[in-house]
DNA sequence: TGCCAGGCCCTCTTTAGGGCCTT
């Protein structure tokens, strides 16, 4: 069986992380409120990463709600510089996964800007694989996703931690889907990023080529 | 609860509009 696609990393391991924010964009003044992180090697967590952080002013009464951290929380946090350069160290050059990557790739560039640090991994998205992969999904949320696919977990959400340990669950589902559905026997973070660029009608076309 | 932004993606499209996702 031959693979046409590359490995990029010697061995498959990837950071999925998600952020807590004041809301929804790093250019209109917002900043991170909360990481969390896990990482992956052949299939299994490793570490973990967790941590609040003081963005330097009060977050709304909606983000205290949605997400549970509140401004006393935040209060004796250490700064968002303190826990971004952390981060950094945490994510090395691993290539990273997110659930809609698009928005906490602009946070973490936002943030490891402020401190002149850089990373080079790539993102890939599990919204954009997911809505290729289950297109009978009611929606592609993550909290939608992980109901679909019968993942267990322990009802916490939109805190960074356990949002990101549902993505990491919902990224090793979707590798085990590739492998059981379409006989492939080591899909990696290379093949699942070329999937969420094809599009919907040809993605399974492509997938029954890769073996 | 919703607004704010930005990218993706579909369609009654491409000289555009609007829903989906993320906080």
């Amino acid at each position: 069986m031959t693979l046409n696609y590359q490995h990029k990393k010697p061995a498959d391991t990837v950071v999925v992380l998600d952020f807590e924010t004041t809301g929804l964009s790093p250019t209109q003044g917002d900043r991170a409120i909360e990481i969390g992180a896990v990482m992956l090697k052949d299939g299994k967590v490793i570490d973990r990463f967790q941590q609040l952080m003081n963005p330097g002013f009060r977050i709304s009464g909606f983000i205290e709600n949605y997400t549970g951290i509140s401004n006393l929380m935040l209060s004796d946090a250490p700064s968002c510089e303190t826990v971004m350069a952390d981060f950094a160290d945490f994510i090395g050059d691993y290539n990273l996964v997110a659930h809609n990557a698009s928005f906490d790739q602009r946070f973490l560039d936002a943030e490891l800007r402020q401190i002149n640090r850089h990373y080079s991994g790539s993102f890939a998205c599990s919204m954009l694989i997911a809505r290729r992969l289950y297109q009978d999904a009611p929606n592609h949320k993550l909290g939608s996703l992980i109901s679909y696919k019968n993942i267990q977990h322990d009802g916490v959400f939109h805190r960074a931690l356990a949002d990101s340990e549902m993505t990491a669950d919902l990224w090793l589902a979707m590798l085990e889907d590739l492998q059981q559905d379409f006989q492939l026997v080591n899909p990696d973070f290379s093949l699942l990023q070329s999937i969420a660029k094809q599009s919907k009608a040809n993605v399974f076309q492509f997938l029954r080529k890769q073996n």
